[in-house]
DNA sequence: AACAGCTACAACCGCAGACTT
DNA sequence: CAAGTCTGCGGTTGTAGCTGT
């Protein structure tokens, strides 16, 4: 019987080889997920629980989807981020077949860093909410999602009243009601057009806003 | 072709809450 | 009820691959 330490050098660390995978997804393919610790002694495998935890949610389970995330995913992470903020797991519900850690990773690379990064453009850019009056986004096929009824309201942060919906527009960008406008050209062409085709939709956006939107993104192109 | 910089993603770490003894 | 253990979550880091020069 070895003693915790002993146990402790032997548990590996680093990217998995596929040899691991394979026993992995045998194992837990014959006898399901158990507990985790449990489960990686019994299969053979030198890594911790946690490690094989990790593995098997975010890279082995056959229910994960591969490939990039679609548009509607898109628009549903930034509009469930802007309700909840990083609580990736909550999040990654809403989407089947995504981990907490496709959508954070997504999140940090592609959302975040594309954000004004001075304090005085961020404030300017969370400024340009939109509160629209359809709690609905369309996804491409036609169909109808009701965000309102998917989503549970957090009790402090917002409620169903407060919360900015979502607005649509004709090529099916989803707008959402409250996060913030990147300064990259492709985001605030994606909010102008949504923006301007959501007067008569349903939401409401000013001529004005639209105005300091682009200036806004003007004084972000300078920042560069 | 070689190098540097950037991006995307897999994996680890630390912490907090749940659970067990 | 306290202590120990386990699990899950969010933050962070390392690195492979891609792109531009």
């Amino acid at each position: 019987m070895s003693t915790l330490i002993e146990e402790e050098i032997e548990v590996r660390k680093g990217p998995w080889t596929t040899e691991e995978d394979t026993i992995l997804t045998h194992y837990i393919g014959r006898h399901g997920v158990g507990p985790w610790n449990l489960l990686a002694k019994c299969a053979g495998l030198q890594r911790s629980g946690k490690s094989c935890r990790l593995r098997w949610l975010n890279y082995l389970n056959p229910d994960i989807k591969r490939g990039n995330l679609t548009l509607q995913e898109q628009q549903l992470i930034l509009q469930l981020h802007s309700l909840w903020g990083n609580r990736w797991s909550k999040i990654a519900e809403h989407l089947p077949g995504r981990t907490d850690n496709e959508i954070k990773n997504y999140w940090r690379t592609r959302v975040q860093n594309k954000q004004p990064s001075s304090s005085s453009l961020k404030e300017m850019s969370s400024q340009f909410s939109v509160p629209c009056q359809l709690p609905e986004c369309i996804v491409p096929s036609g169909s109808v999602i009701n965000i309102s009824h998917q989503i549970e309201f957090p009790q402090h942060e917002t409620s169903p009243n407060a919360f900015a919906h979502t607005c649509v527009d004709n090529n099916n960008l989803v707008l959402n009601g409250s996060y913030n406008i990147g300064r990259s050209g492709q985001d605030m062409e994606a909010f102008r057009l949504a923006s301007m085709s959501a007067v008569g939709e349903g939401c409401w956006i000013c001529n004005e806003m639209t105005d300091s939107l682009w200036q806004c993104r003007e004084l972000g192109e300078m920042g560069n």
